[in-house]
DNA sequence: CTGTTCTAACTGTTAAAACAGGTAAAACAA
DNA sequence: TTGTTTTACCTGTTTTAACAGTTAGAACAG
């Protein structure tokens, strides 16, 4: 057995090139919801083995995109005002004790990466011209970067585990339904607020913005 | 595509037997860590096809228990410092959390069954002929219980995922290197403590059972 | 002895086909 | 027409085998 290795650039294998569309394809919106799919029908859209797309499937359960029944099939899980606010209590679990963490040691990190991404979310989303699917995944790098900064790899992965999913709800609830949810530019605002505060203030405050989105996904839901 | 089906006590597929036995292989000890296992070696071992157990790896590394190199292979992940403390971090984050809701909703709620678990903790910890995979397994299952309590199905998958590896970690470290970590009996308190206290003082309590955890696992990777 | 090259045996990955089971419509018997 | 049976096609699952790459060692040339 080796010892080491590039490890790196390696090209793509073929079970990740179709773990990627087939995620594509579902944040997309183009895999009905509920029913189960067909693995000979995927793998030949996406034109690989069915075993590979097994294979794929899997790595998809794994981030919460799709349900495996063991001996039925795998489909696309269906969206409760449940299991929806469920995420979101996760969600917001994750980002209040983030933001707790960034002001226990907020001198010695630099904000300017979280500031940036602010900024870039209220530009999109004070843009007439800006289009949802680039706020998507804006406001996800943001929110995103907020628990990246508290420092645990263990807390980053999970959610981004529940998140894929939100984005993908996100994405749909714009582009089916039409309403708009724009945050009136307030992304910077938040970040100057919360490392001007101390530790309870900014987690109330973080509380409060993760509830306003989960309002905003329910009325999605219920349309 | 048929609408019903009675969807359990159906006879177990043969990946789910596979997973169940490699599961069985690693909480045992008996996988040697950090390096790459053969595939076609395992399969041999546990009578299936490659497939298949490349199948089972992928719902173990789901669980966190194993870890894959996509051209490279799979390899139960080196135990550190830095990631014992990472896990025991998140298990605390959800611990205490769901003793607040436990605390916020005690009238409605039946205390028993986690009141049972705790005691059977206690007998076996105090029992000389206790062993200590017994105690493990059962003291996993009060902590699970905890935060089952609290209601969150998201919560619980979580904490399942990271606690496996404690699972594992707890076994080898009394089978290895013998050392006594028993906890002198008093689950039973803590859990009679939680319930007659307000939310902080009850969430600083389970932070502290959680630390006290960590500090003994740390010993043993450090031995 | 040293350096190169070829070979054989391993690795993970992918494909194609056979297996086991369920469903639904066509074929047949009453 | 009605009820039964057969047949064909679908499903997920599992196997066997081939592909592609790497490593270690033997064989050989200098």
């Amino acid at each position: 057995m080796p010892a080491e290795r590039s490890w790196s650039n390696e090209p793509k294998t073929k079970e990740e090139q179709v773990y990627e569309r087939l995620k594509e394809l579902i944040l997309k919106g183009e895999i009905p919801a509920k029913e189960f799919l067909s693995q000979r029908t995927l793998a030949a859209k996406v034109d690989a083995a069915v075993i590979t797309v097994r294979a794929a499937l899997r790595q998809l359960e794994n981030d919460g995109l799709v349900e495996n029944v063991p001996r039925w099939g795998v489909r696309l899980p269906e969206e409760t005002e449940a299991t929806l606010t469920d995420r979101y209590y996760m969600r917001a679990l994750f980002e209040c004790e983030a933001v707790r963490q960034l002001i226990r040691k907020r001198e010695s990190l630099d904000p300017q990466s979280l500031i940036d991404l602010a900024r870039e979310c209220d530009r999109i989303d004070l843009d007439p011209e800006g289009n949802a699917e680039a706020f998507g995944n804006v406001h996800y790098s943001f929110h995103r970067e907020i628990v990246a900064l508290a420092g645990s790899p263990l807390m980053s992965r999970m959610f981004e585990r529940i998140n894929l999913k939100n984005l993908f709800f996100w994405n749909a609830y714009h582009t089916w339904h039409g309403i708009d949810s724009r945050h009136l530019g307030d992304h910077e605002a938040l970040v100057m607020s919360l490392f001007s505060l101390d530790e309870a203030a900014a987690a109330e405050l973080m509380e409060g913005h993760v509830q306003r989105g989960l309002s905003f996904e329910l009325k999605g839901i219920n349309a």
